[in-house]
DNA sequence: GCTTCGGTTGCAATCGATTACATTCCCGCT
DNA sequence: AGCGGGAATGTAATCGATTGCAACCGAAGC
């Protein structure tokens, strides 16, 4: 492998030199440059960034920690993420917890081990040690759930539950009374979240609770599937509210099992607008999530945090929408603008990314 | 940041000897290491993974390199390959190409300067110039699609050729002659594999080939949509094969659009068993990519190659299926047995994971 | 008591870059 | 010619670990 010190022998220059030339902005003659541009094309130098990190102590990596990179949502969070981070020349350590808080542990010491220069995380549960990473100044960002506000961590969030709340408010206006909520585990804050938003919503309408409509499953297909199966089991509803995607795929399943055809027999509204639920007939309702956005924001929130270390943290909201009443879902569109698009963000959005040495 | 001088010195030793508790397997009296685990855990201390690296001149990281993060494909692929290298002690550099050649070549760039220990990749074409890795020594896996047959990769392929011709041989079988395909970029290897496919069964059949029935589009839903709505522009179909379950949202939309059913008005075949194809109906059918095991597999080689450096490369090639005519696809097992499913790779996929270090 | 030997431990070089500081070079001005 | 000063380049320390080799220690054997 060839090294620095090969090139400076070859160009005839220091190893000083040639690592002026490819790696500050400290004066370097042309003609030296060149010579050494030339050398190392010769030589087939590739600059080992281990080393230079070890120098600069600090790295061109951020850590991705998610829960499933197979749930589309956080497929598109990390879209998002991956976006900005490649903009701004960092390259993303990527790790799947698969909600288990031990892996995240492992994943978490990892980050620290390789002296990332952030971390992005949708943590398994509010007690993530992710304490440890801030005790060292590494900067933490945490998407789609939050941590104990007492810590120093940027967020970004969608407001799940508003939109939980107005998809039930919907129920209700259509007459609907046994109105269903299949959600992911307890523990995970959207999962809770949106459960609130549906209970709000039967509250303000003076509607009673039934506890034995709420399920609590896997953020999965097999989650969706057993939570639905063990809710018709014991009694019927005419509407249900399904907390996830992957969840949805086993909930319409199960109703499709019992003869149930969603949209007909019980009105269904997802979370996600996975592309597939448009091509259900009779349509099923989703909230979208703008899940890319969401990365996007995380990805420039740790921009902006490793710029100014110590400005206090923030706490980005987004909207899931409900398309209204009556009307189809919106038409996808891939890559919205969402500065154009949300007014609350915009401020932090529409900065340049910043570009990176 | 304290580090292992911090740590020999209150335990009052030398860094060697806090290496070599941490780190090698060299004998330490075991009052000595205990006294350097207390002051490790004392003072905090996170191993510099960076400067163990640059010593030890490899680290513990493989670069993957995908098209398309949000292709469920890659993503099952990504989750494959993330599980094997997690339990080898191996963590992902991820990258997402685009199918962009040149983002392409500057994560190759970005692979070399971290000095991974491997490369995986699903090369953006034929003539991805990978070569200036392995030059270097650095052990490449290709996934998906192969490279050149004189470059020295491991590969493992998923035979879609033959599904595709399976799939066609059905539909000819079922009296339809007016069969369409749409599939991805022609660059892209698959994307033409499953045309090869499509055209031998024809051939076979003594049908004669249409080549306005064969649309190539990007591989995603757009692209799905603006091959089918250019196909129906022109003439009237019977069947249609579709390349991957991305594209077969925009497809199925079309016919949709156009009142003409899936199953019923045309028959659809579609690449990749996303879980939402099940919940169509008439269901369409779906040609089963072991996507996961492809993942898992590529992840096993490399920990093969990283063993022996210097065996000659291996080509996995791994089974679609489509299920038996009239039968509803297989039920979607989470983590099949790859070993006893597939007799083909259980040579090489029932070895234990080498634990590293 | 001395030698030997295996088991522990320490010393110091090393990995490949970056960078503070020193030195040299070159040019223009007096 | 001599000098000043800015630009270009070189020297060598440094980042934080690992590891070959040497030194040391204690017990066993003679």
């Amino acid at each position: 492998m060839t090294t620095i010190r090969d090139v400076a022998r070859l160009a005839e220059v220091s190893t000083a030199t040639v690592s002026r030339v490819f790696a500050s902005d400290t004066a370097v003659r042309p003609d030296t440059a060149d010579r050494v541009r030339r050398a190392a094309r010769e030589l087939g130098y590739v600059p080992n960034s281990l080393a230079r990190s070890l120098r600069q102590q600090t790295s061109a990596t951020w850590a991705l920690i998610i829960a499933d990179i197979e749930n589309p949502f956080l497929t598109q969070v990390t879209r998002g993420v991956e976006d900005v981070a490649q903009s701004a020349g960092y390259s993303l350590l990527l790790c799947n917890t698969d909600e288990n808080p031990e892996k995240e542990d492992g994943y978490l010491g990892i980050a620290a081990q390789y002296r990332v220069s952030g971390v992005l995380i949708t943590p398994t549960s509010a007690t993530s040690r992710v304490d440890r990473l801030l005790s060292r100044g590494l900067p933490v960002i945490t998407m789609d759930r939050p941590l104990r506000q007492d810590l120093p961590v940027d967020t970004v969030l969608i407001d799940s539950r508003r939109a939980a709340r107005a998809a039930v408010d919907r129920m209700i206006a259509h007459g609907h009374r046994r109105i269903a909520c299949i959600t992911g585990p307890q523990r995970v804050f959207t999962a809770s979240e949106r459960v609130l938003g549906y209970r709000e919503a039967l509250q303000d309408a003076g509607l009673p609770i039934d506890e034995d409509l709420i399920r609590y499953a896997d953020f999965n297909e097999q989650g969706g599937q057993q939570a639905a199966g063990g809710l018709l089991d014991k009694t019927a509803i005419q509407a249900i509210l399904v907390a996830n995607s992957m969840m949805a795929v086993g909930v319409l399943r199960v109703l499709r099992d019992r003869q149930l055809t969603p949209g007909v027999d019980v009105e269904v509204v997802v979370f996600d607008d996975a592309p597939w639920t448009g091509l259900l007939t009779p349509a099923i309702s989703v909230i979208h999530q703008p899940a890319y956005e969401l990365g996007q924001a995380a990805g420039r929130l740790l921009l902006e945090r490793l710029r100014s270390p110590d400005q206090p943290a923030r706490t980005v909201m987004l909207n899931a929408t409900l398309p209204p009443d009556g009307e189809a879902p919106l038409p996808r569109v891939r890559r919205p603008d969402l500065a154009a698009a949300d007014p609350v963000t915009s401020a932090i959005l529409t900065r340049p990314a910043h570009l990176n040495p």
